[in-house]
DNA sequence: CGCCTTCTTGCAACCGCTTCGCAGAAGCAA
DNA sequence: TTGCTTCTGCGAAGCGGTTGCAAGAAGGCG
């Protein structure tokens, strides 16, 4: 999948009016190979061994465009923000996050975990929820410890 | 309450060994008039008012100080951090917090909103869910506009 | 009441993360 | 290939928060 959603991405890029560059295509090539939610800094660490010379401006500018276009999109954690790919680009399925406050793993939960919730308080306070925003807080099995 | 609450915590402060000084008083003070959820820059701002020369430092040192002592608790918003007093000296019950992605309010939504949530993740993912330690993110109901 | 120890404070410098301004480099349309 | 415009790298600056240190104050003790 890597090679192509790279280049489906690309051309999403372009079709937007935005030019084809080696770091934008390092970026894109980071995040579809990543792991879970890289940071910024985790994904310039990547880039750096692959392609040398990537400035970590141009990768929070490149995340700036690409969130712009609707590729990418972000979680904030208690630990930074981070980052993957869109579900449209090849990413994965939206998903709600948790993340553990000792050792700050972060944890997937299915999409509608939080769907009472957001039923009850849109109702109640007229407050809508965005689950995929920020991360839940609280501890992971091996730091519950029990 | 407000005078009453103040020296309450004061007291809790020096039977833990701490000393009572009058920055402590301030924020202390500023804290228990403090509608809503405000931030350090903002405590030290009405501290500013009734007693000129407190350092933003001493502000959160102080705070901290206070977490240590558990009297005051805070949450993290998009925003930044906020703080406030403590169910037990004086503040208001514990309660849920959302946050408006939009217009940066906060809204306070019953304690009890995730349970269900909590128990739910924490029978499938082992993830012991703390809802008050981050607030939830989406559009209160001017901003959302319909 | 005043001394002395220990804790606190104010200040300035610093830190990590993110953004900005600008000059040079590069993409891409013609 | 040329030329316009966008993008990149770099250094500097901004921002929220923290730290080290010397001066100042709290409060226990005589």
């Amino acid at each position: 999948m890597s090679a192509g959603a790279v280049e489906a991405v690309l051309e999403t890029l372009r079709e937007r009016g935005h030019r084809i560059t080696m770091p934008r295509r390092a970026v894109i090539d980071a995040l579809s190979r990543a792991e879970g939610h890289p940071t910024v800094e985790q994904i310039t660490a990547d880039i750096a061994e692959r392609w040398p010379g990537i400035h970590l401006t141009t990768v929070y500018r490149t995340l700036e465009t690409l969130a712009e276009v609707g590729v990418v999109t972000h979680v904030h954690l208690a630990s930074g923000t981070a980052y993957h790919l869109a579900d449209s680009a090849g990413g994965m399925p939206a998903h709600v996050h948790a993340q553990c406050r000792t050792c700050h793993r972060v944890i997937d939960l299915p999409d509608d975990v939080l769907d009472d919730v957001r039923r009850r308080i849109d109702a109640s306070a007229g407050f809508r929820l965005d689950p995929h925003h920020v991360a839940l807080s609280g501890l992971c099995r091996d730091c519950a410890g029990d």
